[in-house]
DNA sequence: ATATAAATTTAAGCCCGCTTAACTAAAAAG
DNA sequence: CTTTTTAGTTAAGCGGGCTTAAATTTATAT
C-alpha cells in the first residue's frame, strides 16, 4: 500500500517535469512550423495512427466537419498531407502523410528528443540501465492499457 | 556505448506514448475550462513557478505586452488570478493565481494523473518499486538540468 | 426504384486573439 | 529637474478558425 503510494508520488513528479518542458518545446516548435495546433495534431496523429477518413478527424478534435474539411485543406495544399478516395466507401476520404509531412513532423520529434539526450549523458551507466528497464515496463503497460480498454 | 542506445530507444518509446496520451487529455480539458490553451498554461506556469510579471508573460509566449494585458485581464475577470501592484516597483504588476485559479489547475492535474492511476494498477509490487527509484533519478537529474544553464 | 441517410465540400459570417498605435505613469539617466 | 526608458493599458482593426446552411455524391433502406 504505502509502496503505492510512493508510486504515485515519483510518478506525478517526472510528469511535472517532463509535461513542463515538453509542452514548452511542442508549442514552439507548432509555431515555428507556422502550422497551428490542430494541424500538427492531426499530422502527429496520422504518423502515430495511421490513415483516418475525414469524420474521424472532426471527432477526435471536436469541430464540425466543416471545419475538418478545411483544416485537412490547407495542410494538402502545403503538401504535407494527401487526401484520397477510400475505395471501400466512395463517399469517404482516406488521409495520409505525405514524405514531406512525416519529415516535418519526425523533426519535431527530434527536437522534443534533444532535451532528453542531455539528460542522457548525466546519467551512469547503471541509471540507465536501471531507468531503461522500468521505462519499458512502463510502456508495454501503458500501450496494453490503451489497446484494451473500449474508452 | 551501446546501453546508451537501448536507453535512447527505451525513453523514446516511452515518450511517444506518454506524450500522445497526455497531449489528448490535456487538450479536452483546456477546452473544458473554455479557456484558451495560453490561458491555461498562463495558469500552469504560475502555479510552477511562482508569481510572475507582465512583461515575463508576453516574452514566454512571444506576444506584445498588449495581447499579454488582455490574456490577463480576462483570467482576472474570471477569478483565476490575481493581478496587484509590484511594491519594488510601482510600474510593474505582480500576478499570481487566486484559490479558485489554483482549484481549476488542480483539478485538471488530477484528470492527468488518473490515467497514471490506472497504469499503477497494473504494476507488481517489485515493479513499482523499481521505476519508482528510476523516475526519482530522471526528476532530479531533469531538475538540475532545469536549473543550471543558461539555455 | 425511390427515399433517406451518410460523408464531405463550399460559401458566408461571426468571434476571438493578436497586432499596431497612441497613451499613462513610474523609474532611471543626464 | 528635465529627458529618456521601462511597464503596462486601451482602442481600433485584421485574420484565422469555427459554425451554420446549402449543395453534391454515394451508400443504405423500404
Amino acid at each position: 500500500m504505502t509502496n503505492s503510494v510512493q508510486f504515485t508520488k515519483s510518478i506525478r513528479s517526472w510528469m511535472d517535469v517532463f509535461m513542463h518542458r515538453s509542452m514548452r518545446g511542442w508549442g514552439r516548435y507548432a509555431k515555428s512550423t507556422g502550422l497551428s495546433i490542430h494541424q500538427v495534431s492531426l499530422m502527429m496523429q496520422l504518423n502515430y495512427r495511421g490513415a483516418c477518413g475525414m469524420s474521424e478527424i472532426s471527432e477526435r478534435f471536436n469541430v464540425t466537419p466543416a471545419a475538418a474539411s478545411q483544416l485537412v485543406d490547407k495542410l494538402v495544399q502545403s503538401g504535407y498531407i494527401q487526401r484520397e478516395e477510400d475505395p471501400n466507401d466512395r463517399r469517404a476520404k482516406l488521409l495520409n502523410l505525405t514524405d514531406r509531412g512525416r519529415k516535418l513532423i519526425h523533426q519535431g520529434m527530434e527536437e522534443r528528443y534533444r532535451w532528453v539526450d542531455e539528460l542522457t549523458q548525466k546519467l551512469t551507466e547503471e541509471e540507465r540501465a536501471q531507468i531503461s528497464e522500468a521505462l519499458d515496463i512502463m510502456t508495454r503497460v501503458a500501450t496494453d492499457l490503451e489497446a484494451e480498454p473500449v474508452q
